[in-house]
This record gives structure tokens, sequence and C-alpha cells, in this order.
DNA sequence: CGGTATCCGGCCAGATACTG
DNA sequence: CAGTATCTGGCCGGATACCG
């Protein structure tokens, strides 16, 4: 597997300002897109545990995220209708077309993030303030 | 191809709220990112080159994006030291790494974007604001 | 050509309180 | 349990002007 010049050369529409693809791409390019999306590739999931799994999201965030990927039909919501409430989320099947995408993103987030951060460690020593003059 | 439970379940550090691997993916989760690493890997590009092709980016967003990948050892900055200025940005191999992950998401909102913006009308439609009564 | 520096409005997102 | 409503500070990013 290799991105090749043809590869990158057949992306046209998200590199155009105007194209409705870059309004996708932007809906997609969320650290909570990213974490969710991928999460429902596996199963149905209550709004409880996603809160739980998903360390750091607020209730507010989680909600509008969840709304926007139902909006854009990426995102099943099913309502029991019980009491007490119980609400499930699960991927239609264009969510799961892009979950297959978002998963190797993830994977490569945390297989490179130690050489990420030694990077930045080395670069942030050789860029640091001159001010400081040493 | 299809996203498994086990797949998925592989993935644990990303949703540790606290994991370095976490800090990787929010650097990922960027329009301009997911535009720019892809456009670098067929070849070394100039910044003049970027500014025209990744549209709607300004020179503030376009240099703000490239030094922070170059911080995290994504992009290498070849300046030729030459009058007038001549600078290439090209993809290190941990970078190629990365667009191997992201192209296929650009792809993907191509692919899909008439989809996505019929489902958002679809809700919209449905969901009309009920104050104004018909 | 390839950037910096500075100003500033707008929206993002956290915190908090409340509801069916 | 699964949300909504409201307030607010912060920072994101566009616009503009300047520099080697």
């Amino acid at each position: 597997m290799k991105t090749t010049i043809a590869q990158v050369a057949s992306l046209a529409d998200v590199y155009s300002k105007d194209c409705p693809s870059r309004a996708a791409l932007e809906l997609v390019a969320s650290k909570w897109v990213l974490l969710i999306i991928p999460f429902l590739a596996a199963k149905p999931v209550r709004n409880n545990e996603l809160m739980r799994r998903v360390q750091g999201i607020s209730q507010k965030m989680l909600t509008q995220t969840l709304r926007e990927l139902e909006r854009n039909g990426l995102v099943a919501r099913i309502d029991y209708q019980s009491v007490p409430p119980r609400v499930e989320y699960q991927l239609t099947e264009m969510g799961r077309s892009l979950s297959h995408a978002l998963l190797p993103v993830d994977q490569w987030a945390e297989k490179h993030h130690a050489r990420l951060t030694a990077a930045r460690q080395a670069f942030d020593e050789v860029n640091a303030d001159p001010s400081r003059g040493n």
C-alpha cells in the first residue's frame, strides 16, 4: 500500500473552495467524530456508555456531535420510548463506510504518537527561545 | 474490507483522556492537515503552489499548519537559501505513513458528499422549526 | 517569494443549572 | 437516563500591513 501520484491527482473536489465535498471533509475533521464513529462500528451504543468510554467529552459536545452525525445520515438514533429512557445510536451504512476510512487514522495515532512527541521535543529544543541567550 | 469488533477493541489509547495518542489524533483532526498532507504525498511543493491549490487557506493558516507539521516530524522544510527565496515542503517517512491513512478519508468525502447533502436536507425538512406552525 | 506581526470579531466548547 | 438551556472566556482564524 503506497500513496501514488495518480491517487492524489484523483482528488480534485476537496481542494476546491466551494465544492460540497469540502464541507463533507470539515464535518469529519473533528476529534470527537474521529472517536465516536469508529466506536459505534462495534455495536449500537447508548448515550451513557459513550460518555464513559469517550473520555473527556462533555454531554453537550456528545449530543451536539451525535445530532450533527444523525443530520448527515451517518448515525441513526433509536429511541425505545421506555421509562427510564433508553436511546441507542448506531451507524448507518454510510456511517459504516466512513468508519472504514477513520479507523486507520485512529490506529495511526496510537502507533506513532511516541515518535510525534519525540520529534516535537527535538524541534522545541533546537528552536528554543533565543532571547534567553545561553 | 470490513470494520470488525476486534479492530475497534484494538483501539484503547485514543479513548483515554490523558494518553499522548489523543494529542496525536487532535493534531490530525484538522481540515487543513487533511488537505495538505495528502497533497504533499505526490511531490515536494512550494509555499506558493500550496496557496493556490489548497483553495481558501490563508497565508497565516498555511504557515501555521506547516510549522506544526514540521514540529511533529511529519513535514520537512527545505530552504534553498536562494534569491529570490525558494522553499519546498516534503513529507517525512512518518508523514508519508499518515498520508496513507488520510487519503481514504478525502476520497470518502468526495464520494459521499452528495448523499450527505441529501440526508441533511431531508433531516432539516422533517425537523423544520415547528414554531412557524404552518 | 515566503514569510511576520498585530488586531479583532465570532464561534467553539466548558461549566453549571435545570427537565421529562 | 438522556438530554436542554444559558452564560461566558478563550482561541481560532480572517484581514491587513509590513519585512528580508
